[in-house]
DNA sequence: GTCTATACCCAGATAGAC
DNA sequence: GTCTATCTGGGTATAGAC
């Protein structure tokens, strides 16, 4: 696919923003439009309906954990240890999208829910290769899902700190010890 | 409170309902009335506005959590497993109005988010008591939440199998086990 | 306590100028 | 490629009958 408009990222950018932050129903083709800096005919042109906005911001969630995850395969502290520190990130291309889209799976969009399942799948199966065990690695995607579930309520309840992230990978580690022993 | 009339526990019902199936966006006033078999204007005969609705339900979720939380406690195989058990149901009183008021806090809904941590907390206390480590009880409790956000997506991916929990149940007793030792 | 009817507003989408 | 103007449907809320 050539070029791709700059107006196209930013609306997409506008539109994960609006979700995570303030939920599918303040994410409005005005509230995106407005907030991408362009009017609701621009963002029309570039996505002529809302379920085109709403595919668009799931393929973009694939082309983002593609690249997301060779980053965890190749993280010096080892995808565990990624996956859990990213798992808490508020900012970050990739956490803001994957926060959106999981809105979005909520709703009446099937495609959001296929690219959460294989971001899942791929997460699973790398962390698999550092644990060496399916049982614990799944165990290490779930945690992850909670601290995003957690995460994405934002500055409401107390917050996850980064010394609780270490004492999670002192755990996972623990455990995989615990199972090859 | 006195009595409480059937009507509104049917319209609580209905609108939990529409929230974990459906989302925030079909949670109408319209589909809530419908789906309750009473009228939009019955319907707000008992909550004067949709804030008011939502509030209604924050509060039967505080409610249902003390009850909850109770049975946790007394629970003849411990509250980790009963925590984890129960994070998979999909029907069940507590867990359709839990996933609905997660749905609200995505929102501009405070009173859910603070009902939610207020759940949360009283699943930390009553885990740690359990496993003796706080720093295992809260992940046990992500480990909750976690399997909360997939079964909340639904019949898409690969579902959580009971065998999947007992695994899981497993893998905390060897954690407890190996921090204690 | 529950209903129907209606007012009002906003979200999604179209048409066409520039 | 981006804009303004406009139409239409549906969502929230009110008024008032029963």
């Amino acid at each position: 696919m050539p070029p791709a408009p700059v107006a196209r990222g930013k609306i997409l950018r506008a539109f994960a923003e609006l979700l995570t932050d303030s939920g599918e129903r303040a994410a409005t083709l005005d509230a995106v439009a407005a907030r991408a800096g362009v009017s609701k005919g621009g963002l029309l042109y570039h996505f002529p309906s809302k379920d085109a906005l709403a595919e668009g911001l799931a393929a973009h969630l694939r082309e983002l954990t593609e690249a997301d995850v060779a980053v965890m395969r190749a993280a010096p502290a080892g995808p565990v240890d990624y996956l859990l520190r990213t798992s808490t990130a508020t900012d970050g291309d990739f956490e803001v999208v994957y926060l959106a889209v999981s809105r979005l799976a909520q709703g009446a969009y099937p495609h959001a829910r296929a690219a959460l399942d294989d971001a899942h799948d791929a997460w699973v199966e790398a962390v698999a290769e550092e644990v060496g065990d399916p049982t614990v690695a799944r165990a290490v995607v779930l945690l992850s899902d909670g601290l995003y579930a957690r995460t994405a309520l934002g500055a409401g309840g107390p917050r996850v700190t980064d010394d609780d992230i270490d004492a999670l990978v002192d755990l996972v580690g623990v455990l995989a010890a615990a199972r090859r022993g």
